[in-house]
DNA sequence: GTGTACTTTCAGAACTAGGT
DNA sequence: ACCTAGTTCTGAAAGTACAC
């Protein structure tokens, strides 16, 4: 059994509970990085660590230890693998506060044992209502710009003043658009945090860049803007989970043979996007989508709104996304 | 060409938490 | 309870392109 098919089963199983709102698959942090996140209703979340068939118990026990980690930020923790590693290594995970989760042959997957409330939270993940990333209006080239203003201000800076790097951004934002309205300062500032956030390029604490930024301040620079692009898609399909909203519309082509208008299309992903739990029902869905068919488009992932016969679809370019994500 | 559907860009409304 | 500042989300005008 492989590990994404762990990873598959067990976050369908979380779906299937009600009280969970949204499940979402290797998205929010650096390390240590669980593969699935459940939310429930009351914003607790759990993290799971899944682990394959015959990978030996060194493999197993590792998996032991990211799930303890993961009751430092989270209130549950599980480590998910398929039944026989469970049976075998059981004696090891005797620490009670880990839920254990068993996946059968057939994928089917049974609560071993259930997880206890953590009691050692040092840094609460915050509950989010999307499970992909928040994106709004910047282009790719803009995206650099930020970084690289960020990057300059931090280097000036002796001691971290938080409020002058956002002076930075802003500065940079006016001199990329030509904005009339200073009132819109923060609106734009926090869509830049919210979305280098869950690009995972910057520490929202310290304004750090994580290496995933470094790397793109770095390939942002070059003459060929190719690298730059090239990551920067690894970073809406992984980081921000991208991934799941294009198999999502790729399974809406598949089922249908186009769609009437663009509004059509949206409003029947964004039904699925609930039902698969990628959203809450509070998140504007519709609006997100507004958006993101742009950034999709501008990292050449999704194609023109193109007419067939009597429909329309957008085409998912896969060979690059395969390429990408290799 | 022109009306309509779609895209891009800017603006601000609606929450939320904390203080009094 | 009310105010305020800060955060998050939503709306829509302006611009563009595409079918007819």
């Amino acid at each position: 059994m492989e590990h994404a098919e762990v990873v598959e089963a067990v976050a369908d199983w979380f779906k299937a509970n009600k009280e969970v709102v949204l499940v979402t698959k290797g998205y929010g942090r650096g390390f240590p990085s669980p593969d699935i996140t459940a939310q429930f209703r009351q914003g607790k979340i759990a993290l799971v660590e899944c682990k394959p068939s015959d990978a030996g118990g060194r493999e197993y026990m590792t998996g032991l230890g990211q799930s303890l980690a993961y009751l430092t930020f989270a209130d549950f923790s599980y480590l998910a693998m398929p039944e026989k590693e469970l049976n075998i290594y059981q004696k090891y995970f005797w620490i009670k506060e880990i839920g254990l989760l068993s996946v059968k042959e057939n994928l089917e997957v049974q609560l071993f044992r259930q997880a206890t409330e953590s009691k050692v939270i040092l840094k609460r993940e915050e509950p989010r209502i999307r499970g992909y990333g928040y994106y709004r209006d910047l282009r790719p080239s803009e995206i650099h710009s930020i970084l690289r203003a960020i990057q300059t201000e931090r280097n000036k800076q002796l001691r971290l003043d938080k409020n002058k790097i956002e002076n930075a951004i802003w500065r940079e934002v006016l001199r990329l658009r030509k904005i009339q309205s200073q009132k819109q300062k923060n609106a734009w500032i926090l869509n830049i945090k919210l979305l280098l956030r869950d690009l995972q390029l910057i520490n929202l604490d310290d304004y750090s860049l994580t290496e995933d930024g470094f790397r793109l301040l770095q390939l942002g620079t070059l003459p060929d803007k190719k690298p730059y692009i090239d990551e920067l898609t690894r970073c809406f399909l992984i980081n921000a989970n991208y991934l799941d909203i294009i198999t999502i519309m790729q399974k809406l082509n598949d089922q249908y043979i186009g769609f009437t208008t663009v509004q059509d299309f949206k409003e029947k992903l964004a039904e699925i996007m609930i039902e698969e739990k990628l959203a809450t029902e509070r998140t504007n869905v519709i609006r997100d989508l507004q958006d993101i068919p742009r950034i999709l488009k501008d990292l050449n992932i999704l194609s023109d709104w193109k007419k067939y016969g009597l429909n329309y679809r957008y085409n998912i370019n896969w060979k690059r996304v395969l390429a990408i994500i290799r």
